[in-house]
DNA sequence: GACCTGCTGCGGCGTG
């Protein structure tokens, strides 16, 4: 038997594949090996090394990891060995576990999934029995070392890979921390390092994906990196100016429709997209849960009025299981057409099917966001991608800020689109501290091995593990912090055991997430769950509400069950949830700067988007924004920074304990008092260290994390600092700045 | 105005 290679040379990758697996992909029809799989096979095969295989979406990322782990499974008979595949999500473990079962089941290798969903016995026959793939959750690895610590060695002794998909999603924040701290305890209880395989889309920075795979042995990881498809993309963006709502809302008016609540331009964009989306599968993101509500409203109402069959669907993380799934269904069946109005909930590589277009509205919260989210349209052979952006802007007026007289939001998406198209994207950001998360990792240590020594916590944790930037006194200064809040107490001996409230922390449920959620109210109508709004956000009995694409009134609220039950109806809008907004990185800010600062034409903006812009530049030009970076508008000291919100708001801190009002106003920074600015710039940019740290002080509430909560004050706002703001850079900035003025 | 992700063990009850 043989193969062809992508290319046309012969496959020799192929004649590396166990002979059955061979068989396999003879039987599925395939022709060839795709670039990627061509070069996992010779990297993986032999289970001696640690691969990065990033490529682009569907370019079969997972037969390429899988092919060679499973030949090199089957080199036993009945196969013994076994690998830990780890997902970011529980929907896309079901995905490939169908994927995996139909190759494994010809081969006789077990497939297990294990997370929440999965029922306690099939876990129980993964114990007995562990071999083959075991697909899994950060979480439910953690809950395994918590409560079946002492098994783990039987467990995990015949490991030969860990393989991590969607790796990009995991680094950079606490669940990644958590991630490569059990991934380092897999190691420690196998007692060698088990070869680690990560599987992302195209990453910019393979250097910083290696880093995280294997901290400290980045080098020695191979990295198969598979080039772009050289796609073709279309892009359009449409500029509105906001309209008023058909009606000023009053009281005496009769169940007005959300259609004449809000504003015209907002109806306007809606039935545009209704016009040019209709009769295929799109995904359409409006940013916001709130606004997901509103889209999908308005586009089911349009199709109700012209007479069509709903096409449109909500997706987002409020939704209950159920509701997600029926979209889901509705875009994967391909019977007739189907849109989703989603959030980042359908950003990741859940299975979907094709996808036509990808429509944006208002900027996208990051290019790798906007990489990520195109990368769901045009994925059949010659097909082009399709992003269609709306952006609305205010109308402008005497007393506008600086904000609407520069289309803030146009000319971010315009800044956007153009650093995509050059390649570029945000890098994850690697800095943060996570010591809620170290927090979590102790605890959980503890319980996995009966007690710990504090050597022994910092040897795994930091000398050999992923916190390695926190330092002896911090990492001593945690523990006694812990001890007491009795979550830990010392033996005689010195070993560590859990408190009475350690205890109870960590036997419970909600110990194994590393992250923190917000208390909910369940939303429930008949004896259907429709979904979830934060306790914060409250509803009251009477209130109109549309959720999960329907309109509803609540007839109840059950503040002890935090239920609210509702009944179907007509009118209302949408809750209000919570959520932190995304952060705008430098370049994007200094891409914005540049497309104000050019006279060139804007080749992929409509007629009202290029008068918009050329508004705008007008303005930016008239005020000689491109020199000026001091200046009163509006009664305030403006300081137009051009930098991204880790500058921005560091600056805002500091000028804050200098006594100053300011805040963060985008591309700008405002300070409301004139006159001193200047000296308080040169103070900022004069401060040490340990002044900028002092600062911080003025800060409110820094509980960001989890466990923060348990954590010293000092190492909270590192830890908030090492996360949000950028401190050298708002010095740096201070200093140009205070030359500036006068 | 502002995203997302995840979760065990056991008691109680009904059914074969």
């Amino acid at each position: 038997m043989s193969l062809q290679a992508s290319g046309s040379t012969e496959s020799r990758s192929f004649d590396l594949l166990d002979e059955r697996i061979r068989r396999w992909i003879w039987r599925e029809g395939w022709t060839e090996l795709r670039d990627a799989q061509e070069r996992a096979v010779p990297a993986l095969i032999e289970a001696d090394r640690d691969v990065i295989i990033a490529a682009a979406t569907a370019a079969g990322k997972t037969e390429a990891a899988f092919l060679p782990i499973l030949s090199n499974l089957l080199r036993d008979t009945p196969c013994s060995g076994s690998v830990l595949y780890i997902s970011p999500l529980k929907a896309l473990i079901n995905d490939q576990w169908s994927r995996l079962d139909n190759l494994c089941d010809a081969l006789e290798i077990p497939v297990t999934g294990w997370h929440g969903d999965v029922s306690s016995g099939r876990k129980q026959r993964f114990v007995k029995k562990p071999t083959g793939v075991l697909l899994i959750t950060p979480e439910s690895l953690e809950a395994m070392f918590v409560t079946r610590g002492a098994s783990l060695e039987a467990t995990f002794g015949a490991l030969r890979y860990v393989v991590v998909d969607e790796l990009h999603a995991f680094i950079g924040s606490e669940r990644g921390m958590q991630l490569q701290s059990l991934m380092r305890r897999v190691d420690r209880v196998c007692g060698r390092n088990v070869p680690r395989v990560g599987l992302s889309a195209t990453l910019g920075d393979m250097r910083l994906a290696a880093d995280f795979l294997r901290p400290r042995k980045a080098q020695d990881v191979q990295i198969i990196e598979s080039g772009s498809t050289g796609q073709e993309l279309k892009i359009l963006i449409k500029g509105y100016v906001e309209k008023p709502p058909r009606i000023q809302f009053e009281p005496g008016i009769e169940n007005p429709g959300l259609e004449d609540v809000v504003p015209a331009s907002t109806v306007e964009v809606a039935n545009h997209m209704v016009k040019v989306l209709r009769g295929s599968n799109n995904l359409i993101f409006p940013n916001s849960r709130r606004q997901v509500e509103l889209y999908a409203d308005l586009l089911r109402r349009a199709c109700e009025r012209d007479g069509y069959p709903n096409e449109f669907w909500p997706h987002h993380g409020s939704l209950s299981k159920e509701l997600r799934e029926q979209t889901e269904q509705a875009l994967k069946a391909g019977d007739r057409p189907a849109s989703a109005v989603c959030t980042t909930t359908l950003e990741l590589g859940i299975d979907i099917g094709a996808v036509k277009s990808v429509v944006q509205v208002g900027a996208p919260p990051s290019v790798a966001s906007l990489r990520q989210r195109l990368g769901r349209s045009g994925r059949r052979k010659g097909e082009a991608a399709i992003l269609r952006c709306y952006d609305v802007e205010a109308e402008v007026h005497s007393g506008s800020d600086l904000s609407d007289r520069l289309r803030e939001s146009l000319v971010q998406s315009v800044a956007m689109v153009n650093l995509l198209l050059r390649g570029w994207f945000e890098p994850p950001r690697e800095r943060g501290m996570h010591p809620s998360t170290l927090v979590q990792q102790i605890l959980s240590i503890i319980a996995e091995r009966g007690g710990a020594s504090a050597g022994e916590l910092w040897d795994t944790l930091v000398a050999t593990g992923p916190f390695g930037t926190v330092d002896k006194p911090t990492f001593a200064a945690i523990l006694r912090g812990l001890g007491a809040k009795d979550l830990l107490v010392q033996e005689a001996g010195g070993l560590l055991l859990h408190g009475v409230a350690g205890e109870r922390l960590v036997n419970h449920y909600e110990f194994y997430a590393s992250f923190s959620t917000d208390d909910e109210f369940r939303i429930v109508a008949g004896a259907k769950v429709l979904g979830s709004v934060p306790v914060s956000r409250p509803l009251s009995p009477g209130q109109g509400l549309v959720f999960g694409g329907q309109r509803w009134r609540v007839q109840d609220v059950d503040a002890g069950k935090k239920t609210v039950y509702v009944t179907p109806d007509q009118g209302g809008v949408p809750p209000v949830f919570d959520g932190g907004g995304s952060l705008v990185h430098d370049e994007v800010r200094r891409e914005m700067f540049n497309v104000l600062k050019d006279g060139a034409p804007v080749v992929f903006l409509d007629t009202t988007g290029r008068e918009l812009l050329e508004e705008a530049r007008r303005y930016f030009a008239s005020n000689e924004l491109a020199t000026r970076s001091v200046f009163t508008h509006g009664g305030s000291t403006v300081l137009a920074t051009w930098s991204g919100d880790w500058i921005n708001d560091a600056l805002v801190v500091l000028l804050r304990a200098e006594g100053l009002d300011a805040w963060n106003q985008g591309p700008t920074v405002s300070v409301r008092v004139a006159g001193s600015v200047k000296d308080a710039l040169q103070r900022i940019a004069a401060l040490t260290p340990s002044q900028t740290k002092e600062a911080l002080r003025a800060i409110g509430n820094i509980d960001n994390e989890k466990w923060d909560w348990t954590l010293p004050d000092d190492v909270k706002r590192d830890a908030y600092a090492s996360l949000r703001l950028d401190m050298p850079g708002a010095q740096a900035l201070a200093r140009r700045l205070a030359t500036a003025c006068e």
